[in-house]
RNA sequence: GCGGCAUUGGCGUAAUUGGUAGCCGCGCCAGACUUAGGAUCUGGUGACGCAAGUCGUGUAGGUUCGAGUCCUAUAUGCCGCACCA
């Protein structure tokens, strides 16, 4: 997107864009020492790429969901069904035949309600869009009703729902997913429209409190609003409908004050017989559900204002329930009101009346789900291409030997003048099906030539299998090889932001299974082990200007007198370029000279000084002015951005390496201050001062353990994803190694480090006379008969409180440590006089006296 | 409103199975070397207290010989979802 952005305003083609970005990314990631095979690359945009995200299209189009066997199906199975089953199927014109069809692929053209974008000329998923606004952006977006290619993905919500048990992910992405899928079981149920012979159905998941239901409402676009507007009421019920359509989006979430409108019809309670009204409402949500309900002002809270709001009777189900203020929507209590079901828990009564609402014939039990299908169309240019033409209106698909339909040249990257998407610029724009070629859109016939899909694919597309692709990246006759498949089986672990728990990670979850059923991969979920890795946060520095009483905009206040009386309520919080702020101390001339309306700034230091008092700033002893701080993201706009190019410069990539991972745990957001970075430097300085003259001499038993103790720590940290704590590590065994110039201690040292700081590493590592690179050496093992020691040092413990510690020999039994204990010359004074009520001895750990 | 995560010195954090809270680093303080220091080295640094000691992991309870860790309630912050029937 950003690329085909930069296209239409410079012409420059989005490949150009997309090839240099790339080369800055490999270039960025090979100067930090990352290890990639490149060999394996994939590249989303690349032909040899996208003919497997066509060809998935392709099987996608070609399939359907088999309820039955739970999975998907090729439609040829399908069809041989209704040949079998349905007489009437024969007798169907082609056309009839595909539009049936075309329910039940999982790659199908339909009719939705999209969020059109008319500023990008674009229709955009609903993770793209925030508070009707579109993401990039940040254009309005508004209802549009518009034939589109989707992906049946509802279909496989229940699986994706049960394979999150089995995965290895976090808790809170898991957690997003479920919310997202929303499954949610209750009943749908057919109310009487009374006077017409027609019914509608609702869902609802508290089926128990039918006998409650004193209103319907309809989503303003459900297709029963015309059939219950009455004559006297079509005026009223139009206008509201007009003034919805005007609201965005936005305005309907942010906005909480109940509206609606009546609709002039009555529906027939089917418990109670009794007739209660229809309203209109935009509270009721067309897409969830069957965009109608049954109102409960009893025990819903937003049926409860509606209800207030209209002068509407509520009628209270539970016992002991007061509704006179607020509803009462807890799951709980015994039943009234409710004829049979009185009486009954409400668990109860909700399984009572299902089971009633299906031997009447009145409704089902049924399942929902939240979980919308995936638009797959874009009305871009710079995506995959539809493997798609277009006969009598038709869908059809290429064969997939001509797959990759290639990306058409094009003269402007901007919609076309007739409301067409990009491609419609494209002049050699059409399938010769004799010739199975792309030809002139001139030649176009509807005989054997016919006009190609002009939308192409979204970003997920490419991304939702390239994982299968690195498996078998120069495959030619396959996504993957059977063989390949079954070695690399799936993604061991996946290191990823939280931000595509909702998009991304559905819709490769999806993909994966559909690839699973249909045969061509073995494994149903694709990523085995999900790490998200925190965010790393900005840190702002601000300063504070001036603004009460004879401001001239020019004085700044030191961060430690803003609360005094006369500065307090009297400054405003301005961003300051980090880079010239030091441990939260301003170089005021960095300052002056910063950006020009700073040129002549005047501070009020931290000891309350100005300029004037002391014309020898930042000479003898300089003045401090003291800047705040904040954590927020890091962007230019608040001057905080710290640029890794520059620290690499500046200190090397391997302390970037090292700072980067001992600032926290990898799953923690944390703020970036390169403040602190000079502590791992000076670490690597200190040990790589260590090679200077090495010897060949044996180890003490010192050196070893202080070896062996590092080699345990660091494999223990690796395997847990534990970075942070590893670093700590290296700078004690370090420490107690200063004075160690052994090669056979440093070497193992090189090779544990070799992960962490693999550059400094590598060196280290040739310089004990290593062969090779330390990314091939062994790794150390630790051997545990170095760790042993002789004695014990148990922390005494008086009621819980640690008193004093004494060290006796690791072999000492219960008995032994606790008579050492009682026989230390310091456990009178602990006793207190008192006699040990009990004593706990935990061999190897610690001794607890209980006085 | 629902769900998830978090809360430990001035700051980033550590404490792996319920067992000495604060490792390591930054910052700060003191000293050494130095013409000088945004260099290097050494020592100190949770709070209160002269000390013995007392207190201390957001708050309030609980379980336990023993709780940062487990349980209950609660506050605050961050993230996700949401007029979802």
């Amino acid at each position: 997107m950003p690329a085909e952005q930069y296209a239409i305003q410079t012409g420059t083609h989005p490949e150009v864009t997309t090839a240099k970005n790339i080369a800055r990314y490999r270039e960025q990631l090979s100067k930090i020492g990352f290890c990639y095979d490149w060999d394996r690359m994939v590249r989303t945009c690349d032909p040899d790429f996208y003919k497997w995200t066509q060809w998935a299209f392709i099987q996608m189009f070609n399939s359907y969901y088999d309820q039955e066997a739970d999975k998907a199906k090729p439609i040829a199975e399908l069809v041989k069904r209704f040949e079998k089953e349905d007489p009437t199927w024969a007798t169907k014109t082609e056309r009839e035949q595909q539009e049936i069809l075309m329910n039940y692929r999982l790659a199908y053209l339909a009719d939705t309600k999209v969020n059109w974008c008319p500023a990008l000329g674009t229709v955009l998923a609903n993770d793209e869009v925030s508070e009707g606004l579109s993401v990039r952006g940040g254009y309005p977006v508004e209802q549009r009703v518009m034939r589109q290619w989707s992906l049946r993905v509802s279909a496989y919500a229940q699986r994706l729902l049960e394979g999150l048990d089995r995965i290895d992910w976090s808790e809170s992405i898991k957690e997003t997913q479920r919310n997202w899928i929303g499954r949610s079981e209750g009943a749908e149920m057919l109310f009487q429209i009374k006077g017409l012979d027609e019914a509608f159905t609702i869902f609802t998941t508290r089926a128990d409190t039918v006998f409650g239901v004193t209103f319907m409402v309809l989503a303003p676009e459900s297709e029963y609003v015309q059939k219950v507007v009455t004559a006297e009421q079509q005026a009223e019920v139009e206008k509201y409908l007009q003034w919805v359509k005007t609201r965005t989006e936005r305005e309907r979430i942010a906005d909480r004050k109940v509206t609606g409108v009546f609709a002039g019809s009555y529906a027939v309670n089917p418990l109670t017989n009794k007739e209660i009204p229809i309203y209109i409402s935009d509270y009721v949500l067309a897409g969830y559900g069957t965009g109608a309900i049954m109102a409960v002002p009893a025990h819903d809270s937003r049926d409860y204002a509606f209800a207030k709001h209209f002068g509407l009777p509520i009628i209270p189900l539970i016992e002991g329930a007061d509704v006179s203020n607020e509803s009462f929507d807890a799951k709980e209590g015994v039943m009234m009101n409710s004829g049979f079901l009185n009486g009954m828990q409400v668990k109860d009564a909700i399984a009572a009346m299902k089971a009633y609402i299906e031997k009447e014939g009145i409704g089902r039990v049924k399942v929902n789900y939240r979980l919308r299908d995936a638009i797959f169309s874009r009305q871009r240019y710079w995506g995959e291409p539809f493997p798609v033409y277009y006969k009598n209106g038709m869908p059809y698909m290429l064969p997939e030997e001509c797959l990759p339909l290639q990306l058409p040249e094009v003269d402007k990257f901007l919609p076309t003048e007739t409301g067409e998407p990009p491609l419609g610029n494209a002049r050699v724009w059409a399938w010769d099906t004799e010739h199975k070629q792309v030809v002139d859109k001139s030649l176009i016939d509807n005989k054997s030539v016919f006009p190609l899909e002009l939308c192409t694919m979204p970003g997920f597309a490419g991304s939702s299998a390239y994982y299968l692709r690195y498996m078998d990246n120069h495959n030619n006759e396959a996504l993957v090889s059977k063989e390949a498949n079954n070695y690399w089986q799936q993604v061991d672990l996946y290191l990823g932001g939280s931000e595509h728990a909702t998009g991304h990670l559905i819709y490769s979850r999806f993909w994966n299974k559909f690839l699973f059923d249909l045969g061509y991969i073995c494994q149903d979920e694709p990523f085995t082990k999900l790490i998200n890795q925190g965010m790393i946060q900005g840190r702002s520095n601000f300063v504070y200007r001036y603004i009460g009483e004879g401001a001239t905009g020019n004085l700044f206040v030191s961060f430690n007198l803003i609360e005094n009386p006369e500065y307090k309520d009297k400054v405003q919080p301005i961003h300051v370029d980090v880079n010239i702020v030091h441990n939260d101390l301003l170089d005021v001339q960095a300052f002056r000279s910063w950006l020009p309306e700073y040129k002549n700034a005047q501070f009020i230091y931290s000891d309350g000084s100005t300029d004037e008092d002391n014309p020898y700033i930042g000479q003898a002893t300089p003045k401090q002015y003291i800047c705040g701080w904040a954590v927020e993201k890091m962007s230019k706009s608040m001057f905080n951005v710290v640029n890794p190019d520059d620290i690499v410069a500046k200190y090397g990539a391997d302390t970037l390496r090292l700072y980067e991972m001992f600032l926290g745990p990898l799953e923690m957001s944390k703020p970036w201050d390169t403040n602190g970075i000079d502590g791992v430097h000076r670490f690597l300085k200190k040990l790589w001062n260590q090679f200077e003259n090495l010897s060949d001499d044996e180890p003490t038993p010192d050196e070893l353990r202080s070896l062996h103790k590092l080699i345990k720590k660091v494999t223990w940290d690796i395997e847990h994803f534990s970075f942070n704590t590893s670093i700590p590590a290296f700078m004690i065994a370090q420490s107690e190694l200063s004075k160690c110039s052994k090669k056979q201690i440093l070497k193992e040292f090189a090779v544990l480090l070799a992960p962490y700081a693999p550059h400094i590493a590598e060196e280290m590592f040739s310089l004990c006379g290593g062969v090779g690179t330390v990314f091939d050496a062994k790794w150390p093992e630790c051997n545990e008969k170095y760790l042993e020691e002789s004695n014990v040092k148990y922390p005494v413990q008086f009621n819980g409180k640690v008193r004093f510690t004494i060290e006796l020999p690791k072999t000492a039994s219960r008995e032994e440590v606790e008579k050492a204990v009682l026989q230390d010359e310091q456990t009178p004074r602990f006793l207190n006089g008192g006699s040990p009520k009990k004593i706990i001895v935990v061999p190897g750990k610690i001794v607890n006296i209980v006085v």
